[in-house]
DNA sequence: CTATGATATTTTATTTGCATAATTATCTGT
DNA sequence: ACAGATAATTATGCAAATAAAATATCATAG
């Protein structure tokens, strides 16, 4: 049996979100069924982390509780208990008595982050190699010549998208529902800053590169080496994205 | 100037909750003090958290919510943002339409959880190793020194604290705010499990030899070393509960 | 003209009340 | 006596109103 596939359909607690309106209009199920009914504050909370992914809610703003309720449609307590859910994973902050604001992430947030992450996905990758059947890694090796064949075409946003499912089956694999909660966790605040290291030159293909030495790794069942491999390819991250701000700052300048 | 001093004043966010009795009946401060005022909400959270570490509300628990409101003399509202904030630190789930339940913490969860602290925390070692100052040693010697005083004693609750107040202490020195919040996350988690871990016949002992093999390593500001000590510890602490369980399962069936 | 104080407006925090969903217990029919 | 259905009770989810607080603006005094 493939733990891969497997695990993917065993998908995080947000994927049914969307589907939450189908729910109310299907046919009435056996009453046992224990996925009953999505609450309210848990769909706003999921629209508000799109808003703010989406950079509709920029990092900073002020989040205005009633234009919020006249936009959703909504009352303010299921708009009040969203917002303690997205405080409480670090998306905004609320300032007793004066509100909520989308938090805004420093080049040193990123600067903790980053390494953390390399620390925790390298970890993934060290368990990966070991758990890993021969179905997984079929399923791995098909990811990643799609990974290939989006960095051939310089398709940034798709390129971003096999990135992002790579590293979430990695994950995956490792087997571990806590390094995974905590990597989610990070990982959202990581995308608070919309960040866009792969617009810079050539970082497209040093990606890829740094992906096929883990998957080349993983292949092996080099725990070692994919680990490694993962750091680094975080670092490089870090590395491609701090030079991409210094760039923006220097034109600013000019 | 010692960091350490300086950022154990800098404390956590739930330090002042305590003491927001004691700022009301203060004399009036310049309004602009941000430290102005809890919100309900929050001293609720840290209320219940008090409850659930203290046993009180055990795990696997239903949480009553028209009776903690009584106990507490607050309404629903604020008893269910707190619920919320406390669903997101993993100390409870809500099931929908259901209610509330205090998480239960398994055998598999530990195995879990236990393996990523202690990559968490030794990479805390490895940049307190680095960054420590003079002072900053003098201060973690203090505390080591009550830790033997502690061990010596048998008193396992006090040795208990000031293990807690060392690791802290080293988190501190890492000076990474997302590492930390990751860690402070996952040991909230540990805490509903109630580990018992130093009852075992010789941790104790055990413990403070792996504690001073770190701090050897902080001395010598071996990065390397203070690392590998402190997962050595923290794996060790998982072990010693799991022989711990395995004692006091066997117990039960004699 | 500036600074301080008071007032008004805007916004959040909390309470209360109602509607809906789920569970349990009781009653009826086989 | 047992099983199924219906009713009643209990608990959660949502909304609207009320209270409290902070900020901004305006007026007055120095």
């Amino acid at each position: 049996m493939c733990n891969l596939m497997a695990a993917l359909l065993n998908t995080s607690q947000y994927c049914f979100l969307s589907e939450s309106f189908l729910s109310c209009i299907m046919p009435i199920q056996p009453v046992s069924l224990r996925v009953v009914q999505e609450s309210l504050h848990q769909e706003v909370a999921a629209q508000l982390r799109e808003r703010i992914f989406s950079g509709e809610l920029q990092p900073g703003a002020f989040v205005d509780e009633v234009a919020c309720c006249e936009q959703l449609q909504i009352s303010r307590t299921p708009l009040r208990e969203a917002l303690k859910v997205l405080a409480a994973e670090g998306l905004v902050r609320q300032e007793p008595r004066r509100g909520s604001f989308v938090n805004e992430v420093t080049e040193q947030d990123l600067d903790e982050i980053f390494p953390v992450i390399a620390l925790l996905e390298g970890r993934c990758a060290h368990e990966a190699a070991l758990k890993a059947t021969d179905a997984d890694l079929a399923a791995l090796a098909t990811l990643h010549e799609r990974l290939q064949k989006m960095a051939k075409a310089k398709r940034i946003s798709d390129y971003y998208d096999a990135n992002f499912a790579i590293h979430e089956a990695i994950i995956t694999l490792a087997n571990n529902k806590w390094l995974a909660q905590v990597i989610g966790d990070l990982r959202k605040i990581l995308k608070l800053a919309r960040l866009q290291q792969l617009h810079a030159p050539g970082r497209l293909e040093q990606s890829l590169s740094e992906h096929l030495a883990v998957f080349a790794a993983l292949q092996a069942r080099d725990a070692l080496g994919a680990e490694a491999a993962m750091r680094t390819h975080l670092t490089r991250q870090r590395e491609a994205l701090r030079e991409l701000a210094r760039n923006q700052r220097s034109r600013l300048v000019v």
